[in-house]
Formats: C-alpha cells, structure tokens, sequence
DNA sequence: GACGTAAGAAACGCAACGTATCTTAGGAGC
DNA sequence: GCTCCTAAGATACGTTGCGTTTCTTACGTC
C-alpha cells in the first residue's frame, strides 16, 4: 500500500494524522481510541505520531482545534431571552456526546499531564464566546431590557461549563427544555442581578 | 501471611476492600489506580473484587460514598455573603486535588458504563446541598437582605458544579480568591436576580 | 461432622502502552 | 544531478493492567 505511494511530510502529515485523529473519535469514542488505530488510518506508524505529540490526550485537543469552527457573529433575535437561547442551542449542538465524552476523558487525563491541563483551559477559556455575549448583552442593553453591568470571567464562562456538566452528568443530547432551563433559571436571572448590582 | 490467619466474609471483607480503594485514592490518586493494588492492599485478590464491582469507577464511587461525611447544618454568619463564603469553602475543602481528580476520571467512565453514570449523578445531586442552601437564603431573607425567592434546581446544583468545573480546570486548590469571586461574581448576583424577578 | 459457598492464589490471553531499531524516501545544498 | 541528512514508516520489543479462568481450601450452615 505504501511502496509506490509517495511519502507525505510536515504539514500535510500533520493534518492527516489530526483527521484520522478526529475520526477515529466519531467513530468509536475517546474511551477507545488508540494510538494504533490513529497510525493505522493515516496510514502512518506511531514513532510518527509520539514524535509530535507526547500524549493521547495532547493529540485529541489538537485533532479538536483544527475543527473548531470559525466564530460567528450572534443574530439579534429581537430578545434577550431568544438570543441566549440560541446560543446556548449553538453551544450544545456542537457539544454532542462524542464531544462530551471527549471533554471528560481529555479533563480526566489532564492531572497526569499538566501540559494538557494548559492546553485544555485555552480550548475551554473561549474569547469568542465572551465576544458573543457581550454583543448578546449589549443588544439587549440598547433595547432597554437590561441595564448596563460589566461581565466577570467567570460569568463569561459560565454558559460552558454549564452545558458541559449538564451533559455530562445528565447524557447528551441536551433538551430543549433543559437548555431553556438554564437560559431562564439561572443565566438571565443571573445577568440581571449584576445589572441591578452595577447599573443601582 | 494468610495460612494461619482467618479469613474474612461478608461486610468484613467489603469494607476492607473499600478502605484500602480509598488509601490508595489518596495514595497514588485515580488514574494510577489498580485494581491489582487495591487487592494487595486489601489483603485479597482480584476476583474477589470483581466479584462485587463490576468496574473501577463504579468501586471509587463506593469507596467514596463511604467516606462522604455527614451533613452539618450551616452555621448563620450574620451575612448572606458569609454564609456563602462559608458554604463555598466547605466545599472547596473536602474537594482537593484527589477527589478533583478522581470524579474527572469517573466522569471520563461513566461514558462507558452507563451504570456508573447513575452511581455518578447520585452522589453528585447532593440534596444535603440544597438544604443548606435554603437554610442561608432563609436566613438572608429573615435579615432583610432579600427577597425570598424560589430556588430551582440548577441553582441548587450550581455550586457544585461551579466548584468542580474551576478544581478541574485551574486545579486545586482553590484560593480564598477565587472562592471569593464565584460567590460575589456569580452566586450573589444570580440569587438577587432570581429574588427580583420573583418578588417583584 | 459433612456440605456447599465463596475467599484467596495463581496463571492465563489480550490489548495497548511507549520506545528502540532499522531501512528508505525525499528535500536541501553544492 | 549527486550526496547528505532529516524524518517517515515498518517492525518488534518489554511492560503493564485488564478481566477471566481454574483450583484449592477455609469457614459458616444445617
């Protein structure tokens, strides 16, 4: 199979190692993937592998990088009720249960490794997302349903972790219910709590 | 060693085993972990083991349910924010780097197991939680510093998951700051936006 | 005192780990 | 266009832990 063919190197390598990485996790799950089976269907061994990076779990959120789609900018939906559940839908689509399950083996594996435990939070750490919400929220400032209030860290953060341990603790996929849950048990009243707190 | 000795049966046994599963939690931490250890330990074999838990995650967790402490009731610091601070770090005390580590690993698990994902929500839904929770937000009403307010479920759970989803990705252990800026960032503002909404 | 259940010990085959060794393809440089 | 050197790709290795099987023997029961 390799004798005639050409001998690939660097980049193109590189990322097809990151797309057999990435389908072997759809098809059988991180619990299951192996380094093997990653070589095998990118048609490489695994020197070539461990040469690049040092663990599975280290591949995988590399694997996940590179699918990480572009941010998009969040639609004013004409509320701020209706916007936050359209981004609490869009984060939960991409959080499927392979993607759940990816999260809690790679979080698992982070305490061994702590290179992967820096890798992870910049993956979960999310700049896009805050970006979204502070559009999200500033909409509904200028429609006069909220006043101004400044968004801490931690509350930027908040719409990830709890969809992740919602979907880790409950199975995906998510309802629409438990979703619309979060968006009205806790996130609006949340933001607007920090609005009464600054804005009074 | 076991010729002459007696041979334990029963609850005996069983709690031997789990003790010796919690030591070496503590010991060596969850993803070194054996099953192998965990019987040398416990002066048994593994058959033994599996004869009773059907996997790893599934022994953890009921090594640690039976060190899970008794609830205590929640002491009235003279403020909401006290109470929570106080709630917060109890919290952050009995979750430190091993028990961070292994409910991540058991997590990672539950995915394979669906058994254990039940184990898992279990342990982790904690009504004991929520009733010190409505004890402080009853007593911050009683004082005047709110309003009383419904607590839905999530918020209930929010704590602990918010806990936990910082232990993992920052590790542990949690700094006073930090437990600070969840309860003043976070909780607080999200209790006095549901008690607007609610009483107003 | 005999019986049956389950404890305990040992060994098994399996799978994946992470590494070491070796050959050879292919890009870089003169 | 030839040489050199880096890195790809193949193979095999020892190790570890899994989960299971087999067998002996202690102990509680009747």
């Amino acid at each position: 199979m390799t004798d005639t063919r050409t001998r690939r190197r660097g980049t193109e390598l590189e990322h097809a190692i990151l797309d057999a990485a990435w389908a072997e996790l759809s098809e059988v799950g991180y619990p299951s993937l192996t380094i093997e089976a990653v070589a095998k269907r990118a048609g490489t061994s695994k020197p070539v592998i461990y040469r690049r990076w040092p663990s599975r779990a280290a591949l995988v959120i590399a694997a996940w990088a590179r699918r990480q789609p572009i941010h998009e900018a969040a639609p004013d939906q004409g509320s701020l009720r209706a916007d936050l559940l359209w981004l609490f839908t869009r984060i939960a689509t991409r959080m499927d249960a392979m993607m759940s399950q990816t999260i809690a083996g790679v979080m698992a594996e982070a305490f061994k490794h702590p290179e992967v435990q820096d890798l992870l939070r910049d993956r979960l750490d999310s700049a896009p997302l805050a970006r979204t919400l502070g559009t999200i929220v500033e909409n509904a400032v200028a429609r006069g349903e909220l006043r101004p209030a400044a968004l801490p860290r931690r509350v930027l953060r908040l719409p990830l972790d709890l969809l992740r341990s919602e979907a880790i603790l409950c199975g995906t996929p998510l309802s629409e219910e438990t979703l619309a849950a979060l968006v009205d048990d806790v996130y609006i009243p949340l933001l607007k709590g920090l609005a009464a707190d600054h804005g009074h």
